[in-house]
RNA sequence: GGCCCCUUCGUCUAGCGGUCAGGACGCGGCCCUUUCACGGCUGAAACACGGGUUCGAUUCCCGUAGGGGUCACCA
């Protein structure tokens, strides 16, 4: 079995587009099959190729490039026209010498009568020994107009339509280049499509295609028609819902790839109480039966708690490496290595990450932000004092160590640790947030821990100095 | 508007004639705790409405309402 994937290379990889594309990929591999990507870019005024460039770059980051080389629809352009005229020639197909601005007057026309416009060509049953030679037709299909056409849908169901719903569309235009509809049945046939899983704005489409499989005598595929994606809003995804490209939600919401496959795998689809899900527990569960019919609303919440999962189990080394960049030139991968596993369980994307991280590598003297500094007193500086001195005698600078001594130094004052704590993480990371105080002071090392210590120790408090 | 599809907590979903209608996110409370998290426990929260069919409907059928899709020489 085959499946494809078959965007349109208008602009970046489209969250839904790349949920389609991951249902393909899965369903490929469940039932070891082959998965193939098309790029269609036959709309030659709306395909550019920094679009096919962004397609590529997001199917890659979430894993779903195609097994083969992709296939590009343009270029087959000879090979779709071929075969409109091999519809023609078996009269499955008639040139149509309608006007657009003729087409245009019957619509409206029919508009104001409040009647359902469908193209009624005369051209249709002409006999191709009037067809004019020197003026511009469309090619068209001879749609059946009795009867009806049913699809059984693997998602959808059974599906009927009654054949006088469907026009004689065109199937090459008046230049000779052939539509979206010829392209996508006969690329579909030639790559040896057998499963089309694709959105449901498509549904009605298949009804179409169908015409022309038939007419060509060519099998018809497997249809699955997945449900879209809507915004929070419930209305269609768009823009204007923020992100909606994947790129977005790699380089802006700072996301993990794992994640947002797992976070799309779950919209629209489900197995029982499964809810955090490997790509290849993905692949041996993954069925078509297992995808509901109605469309599900984009949830931001739910994929950045998946993302915290996945940062929490994901190799500190690749966050390190993630992180570094978004932290600066003087961020060092071996000391977020290092601090990684007490900083990701303090994040829900790559940027929080950072910024967590950010304590590491500040510069002396630290400025701190307004809570950290309400926290340096001057009682908090005579004790930041006093414990400098007290770490100054340690030279064994381990967790370890450095807790039993502070906690017995808190026993010995009779405060709680909180007290000691709250203003050495001010002064050690200029925030009030930070992993434990202990992993801190080890993790800044022993020379820099004490240096940031004695500083606030010593620092003047702008409101008695002022 | 025509045609097609859909409808379980706010959201994603489980359910496939008889369940205290389950899980997850989010929200509230409690616990853990040096902060923030993580983690654990716990609470509130749903079968759109109206008719049927049936001993019995969330589940099957038909309407209504609401939502989505589609009606190009765009894909």
């Amino acid at each position: 079995m085959v499946t494809r994937f078959a965007p349109s290379p208008t602009g970046f990889l489209h969250i839904g587009g790349a949920r389609t594309a991951l249902f393909n990929w899965l369903y490929a591999r469940h039932h070891g099959g082959k998965y193939l990507l098309r790029i269609e870019d036959t709309d030659r005024a709306r395909s550019t190729e920094p679009a096919i460039a962004a397609i590529f770059d997001g199917l890659g980051w979430l894993g779903l490039e195609g097994d083969d080389e992709p296939t590009f629809q343009f270029a087959r352009s000879d090979r779709h026209a071929a075969v409109a005229h091999e519809l023609l020639e078996k009269g499955a197909a008639y040139r149509c010498y309608l006007t657009p601005e003729e087409l245009a007057e019957r619509r409206t026309q029919a508009q104001a009568e409040r009647r359902t416009f469908r193209i009624d060509s005369e051209w249709r049953d002409a006999d191709p020994a009037t067809w004019p030679s020197d003026a511009p037709f469309v090619v068209r299909i001879k749609a059946p107009r009795e009867g009806e056409t049913t699809i059984e849908d693997e998602v959808q169901g059974k599906v009927t339509v009654a054949n006088s719903e469907l026009d004689d569309f065109v199937l090459l235009r008046s230049d000779g280049t052939p539509t979206y509809m010829l392209a996508v049945v006969v690329d579909d046939h030639d790559m040896g499509v057998t499963h089309v899983i694709r959105g449901d704005d498509h549904l009605n489409n298949a009804f179409r295609q169908i015409v022309i499989l038939e007419a060509m005598g060519w099998p018809v595929p497997v249809y699955a028609h997945v449900p879209m994606i809507l915004g929070a809003d419930g209305a269609k995804l768009s823009k204007r819902h923020g992100a909606v490209g994947v790129d977005a939600y790699r380089d802006e919401m700072g996301l993990l790839p794992e994640a947002v496959f797992n976070y799309l795998l779950r919209l629209g689809w489900g197995h029982g109480d499964r809810e955090e899900i490997t790509r290849e527990e993905a692949i041996e569960l993954f069925d078509l039966s297992g995808v509901g019919k109605s469309p599900s609303r984009f949830d931001i919440k739910k994929l950045l708690n998946l993302n915290g999962h996945y940062i929490r189990e994901a190799d500190d080394a690749r966050l390190a490496s993630l992180v570094a960049p978004l932290i600066g030139p003087e961020a060092d991968e071996a000391l977020l290595t290092e601090a990684m596993p007490q900083l990701k369980l303090r994040a829900k994307d790559l940027h929080e990450l950072a910024a967590g991280a950010a304590f590491l590598f500040k510069q002396r003297p630290l400025s701190l932000d307004e809570k950290a500094a309400a926290l340096i007193t001057d009682d908090a500086r005579d004790l930041l004092a006093r414990i400098s001195a007290r770490l100054h005698r340690i030279s064994d600078w381990t967790v370890a160590t450095l807790e039993s001594n502070l906690k017995a130094y808190a026993e010995e004052q009779g405060l709680g640790l909180g007290k000691l704590a709250q203003p050495m993480r001010a002064a050690l990371t200029g925030t009030t947030t930070s992993p434990g105080i202990f992993d801190v002071l080890a993790l800044l090392g022993r020379d820099e821990a004490l240096a940031r210590l004695d500083a606030q120790a010593s620092s003047a408090d702008a409101d008695h100095t002022a």
